[in-house]
DNA sequence: TTGAAAGCGTTACCAA
DNA sequence: TTGGTAACGCTTTCAA
């Protein structure tokens, strides 16, 4: 007996005791099932004034629910993923869902997917929210749908077909940023690529090439990074060593501005006088270089909130239709953050 | 029905039959409770061919237990609360629990007790882990002795009496820094302490003194910050326009080191050459920030793996002893980093 | 050392 | 619209 003192929950039975009606009717109540108004109305009014709320663990061995969504990511808990589980966690408690975050420890992409079964097998997971790059492993998705397990993709790739998605407009974002900068006067501008197959960097790179195939006299340049800081310094050192180099610089993640940034420092540059730098994610990083860093603010947290809403929604809350049209995608509103390292092109 | 096509998982019932035995003895030989050694191992046999895993959830509606652990922190998930998610859901996992992270959304400190002691109640959680600053919370600390709800406290203060805790020696990982510029052959240098109430800091300052206590010459100084960027951008100025200025600044944590990195640019301080700077967590951006900074690492991971298995050890498993005498502090080792932010005190 | 039977608090099925 | 009663898969109590 770990916990001796731990104070007594009703029960069910207690509700339906102290409301005269049997312990079905009650369940009925709390599952918002038909039930006569009277009837619900006293049901509720005990339920509220004894502070009733179902334990999920037999509510789970009984019914065929676990009452639990799995966070599938790949290691770190990065500030993105961070995000997504205060917001995602928030939702689910609400709905008396439980959140369960779960690192991906292997590295081969065939054992990712056996690990993925294993974990909706053993855990019994409900519903399952899986993040970048996860969101775009075509096996566990094929895997998750053949489990019949409902699945909420964050910011997939446009290619993926199945279940629910949510995510911010990478391309509209990226178009938005370039057009800032082309308002700024800046026509020679670098575009910062991250890994060659996350398909976001992708939307925003062609954000970034419809904004300048307006522009006549634009000189685009794209340079491949792969998200970390050393490919932004290495980049910037590359882009800034050109006789006629850019004036701005747009990467595809903060960290890669931030390898930017210092690139800049290392050869003098001043910004955003001389050198207008923008980053994405709105990172803790963003805020701890100097000067602080432009970048786009992804809604996180909403996003995790989004993703455990159209889990319920759309799959766990009315087991009727399951229309393949039912594939929402939820676009969350980014947020352009305008801090020091962007301003005019420099005259002359 | 949800779940169409959940694959059938095998049950007790299942092992029982095929090993010729009874339900009992089957959970007995999982609950590592005594059986004898022909039977347990005809049984783990079967266990093992099945790949039998207990589901929590009837255990639960069974038992006393929830096999549900819950880390408390406050907003955001900060990269030191993304370690311990980590280490501490494998090592959770691993025993059969899930780990519960729930973020504290009020700010009242009040509110904070009544907040976990809901969670603790509605959510049945078997034990809690406390990160820092909740783990000096003493009302939190007295209303979960009260529930009896095992504990295991991260990093808190000394003075912390009840359960379990973990953490790194703050106090010899800081003298050690001080030693080593000490060594480096730097006098003046100065301490950034990080928010007022937090112990952490005080005995991270606590260290410093040691350290400089021990050399006559040494010139030491102290300044007060709150583990901000910008509070280490302020002590930097500060502390560098000073006419005979430290040569070394240790600061209380990554950010406020990154932030006297920003001053010292800006005053044109070469780094490690005229100036060395320490940092505190090897966080992310101890390696976003120019140069990369020198640091302390917390073992994060390894830290939510030993608190997991301190609640299991001390608490959880053996329902015998509750020895008041059982408060381990584990404390796990911290490693310094040297990047390119400390070198040889300047001569002249 | 082992087993049979009675729960745990909920949901599911079928009848009233 | 309601209410019995049988599960759910495990733990627990008590006997053998």
């Amino acid at each position: 007996m770990a916990h001796a003192g731990r104070p007594k929950r009703s029960t069910l039975a207690d509700i339906a005791a102290q409301a005269g009606v049997s312990i079905k009717t009650v369940s009925r109540v709390i599952r918002r099932e038909p039930v006569s108004e009277a009837t619900r109305a006293r049901v509720m009014q005990v339920v509220a004034a004894q502070g009733y709320r179902p334990i999920t663990a037999p509510r789970s061995a009984a019914g065929d629910r676990s009452y639990l969504i799995g966070l599938l990511h790949l290691p770190p808990v990065s500030p993105f993923v961070a995000g997504l589980i205060m917001g995602a966690g928030k939702e689910a408690r609400k709905e008396g869902y439980h959140l369960l975050v779960e690192a991906c420890e292997v590295d081969d992409a065939a054992a990712r997917t056996t690990w993925a079964r294993q974990l909706v097998i053993q855990s019994n997971l409900d519903g399952i929210i899986l993040t970048p790059p996860l969101s775009d492993d075509p096996a566990i998705g094929a895997m998750l749908a053949e489990l019949a397990v409902p699945t909420c993709s964050i910011a997939p790739s446009g290619e993926q077909s199945s279940g629910p998605s949510v995510g911010i407009d990478d391309r509209r974002a990226a178009r938005e940023v370039t057009e800032l900068l082309l308002a700024g006067g800046h026509r020679a501008i670098a575009f910062l690529t991250g890994a060659e197959g996350r398909s976001t960097s992708m939307r925003r790179l062609a954000g970034f090439e419809d904004a300048v195939r307006h522009v006549e006299d634009a000189r685009p340049q794209v340079m491949v990074g792969d998200y970390s800081f050393r490919s932004g310094f290495e980049a910037g050192q590359t882009l800034l060593a050109q006789k006629n180099g850019p004036t701005a610089v747009f990467a595809s993640n903060d960290e890669m501005a931030a390898g930017v940034l210092v690139a800049a420092h290392k050869l003098g540059r001043s910004m955003p006088e001389s050198l207008s730098v923008f980053g994405f994610d709105d990172s803790l990083i963003a805020s701890a270089v100097w000067p602080p860093l432009s970048t786009v603010r992804q809604p996180m947290e909403e996003m995790g909130c989004t993703s455990v809403q159209l889990l319920l929604d759309g799959a766990l809350r009315p087991p009727a239709l399951h229309q393949a049209e039912l594939r929402p995608h939820r676009i969350i509103a980014h947020q352009i953050i305008e801090r020091e390292t962007n301003g005019p092109a420099p005259t002359g």
